[in-house]
RNA sequence: GGUCCGAUGGGCGAGUGGCUUAACCAACGGUCUGCAAAACCGUCUACAGCGGUUCGAAUCCGCUUCGGACCU
């Protein structure tokens, strides 16, 4: 389809996004909200994609599923590979088909890459090169971080400047970037942000710290009653897949391993929890595009979706 | 009543005269473009109180307060 030349830009529905940290009512939201606005729901949650992570990913509950569509819930296998490019080409050829059904559609989910990647895009950059990446994990092993840091000065001095040098990922992916292209990777970086041909309103939900850390804790004992050490069991032998590097599975992991006890698990769990919550609320607070509330302040969500959607 | 031991930041816990902001955990703030529930960074200068010794005390001495153990 050739990009619009007019003066209006064609958007055809509105994307309702909910994010918040970990615990903070989102699922329960979005459902609440689908029914209101007959919408279907996407999750943005990087982890609730995978099939056999019902209990310690909080996947919807079989009466959520049933109150309201859902898509990229437990989809895929937990050895697929999958990172938050894919998404982004994935979520918007459905979208591209939920949107000729509906005017609304709903986005929930707690990971703030792949929210950025559905709403902004993400540049042109090639994916993970295997190959390149398990060479650099090597060396990072055998050289250390600072040869990779080195070469990475060289072959892109302007992202060098601005790195974080302590940090492993951003070096690694930099450098696997140039070393498959051959250019340097700041210079792919375009900074611009994609033009969807939908509208977006971004909500994110929020509580006292006190009340979601006491949500956070609880949830956590709930799902070891509703069996999250089978669950976990069942994926020790794939403990090494980066789908299960994930808050629940790993600590678990632990504790067969005969390296912490049950409790200790279970209190590693609701911390690490607590922490990641830390970290979506950084995140979020950062994009100013998002409208906090209250997730049991329907009206005053509704009202402020619906007067967004006026001014589009 | 007596003897002895102890008292360190939110927690734990080193440190026995002069570089320790100890470390660790929690908490709080932040970074973020293909592993993101990942990876990483920053902040929190305490030594029970009072007096003394000393050029200098968390570290030595005395008293006080509080805790613990033991004895009569």
């Amino acid at each position: 389809m050739a990009t619009t030349t007019t003066m209006m830009n064609i958007k055809r529905g509105t994307l309702i996004v909910i994010a918040g940290p970990t615990g903070s009512g989102k699922s329960a939201l979005a459902v609440r909200l689908a029914q209101h606005f007959c919408a279907p729901i996407i999750s943005t949650d990087s982890r609730q994609f995978y099939r056999g992570l019902a209990i310690g990913t909080a996947q919807p509950t079989a009466e959520e599923l049933a109150a309201a569509k859902h898509y990229f819930i437990a989809d895929r296998n937990v050895e697929d590979d999958f990172n938050s490019g894919k998404y982004e080409s994935e979520a918007l050829l459905l979208l591209d088909e939920l949107f000729k059904e509906n005017r609304f559609v709903i986005a929930v989910g707690g990971s703030g890459l792949y929210i950025q990647a559905l709403c902004d895009g993400m540049d042109n950059l090639p994916e993970a090169d295997q190959e390149v990446r398990q060479n650099l994990k090597e060396r990072l092993q055998n050289e250390g971080l600072a040869s990779l840091v080195e070469e990475l000065r060289q072959r892109d001095p302007e992202y060098y400047d601005r790195v974080d040098k302590n940090n492993p990922s951003r070096i690694m992916r930099a450098l696997e970037v140039c070393i498959v292209t051959g250019r340097p990777y700041s210079e792919q970086r375009s900074g611009e942000k994609a033009t969807r041909n939908f509208n977006i309103v971004k909500i994110a939900t929020d509580m006292p710290r006190d009340i979601l850390y006491d949500r956070i804790n609880r949830r956590v004992d709930m799902m070891i009653e509703d069996g999250l050490i089978e669950e976990a069991r069942a994926m020790y032998h794939k403990r090494h897949l980066n789908s299960l590097q994930t808050v629940g599975y790993r600590e678990m992991f632990d504790h067969f391993d005969g390296k912490i006890t049950l409790e200790e698990a279970i209190d590693l769990i609701k911390r690490n929890s607590r922490h990641y919550a830390k970290r979506q609320m950084t995140w979020f607070r950062r994009d100013t595009e998002f409208s906090w509330f209250s997730p049991n302040d329907i009206e005053a969500i509704i009202a402020h979706i619906d007067a967004k959607i006026l001014q589009n």
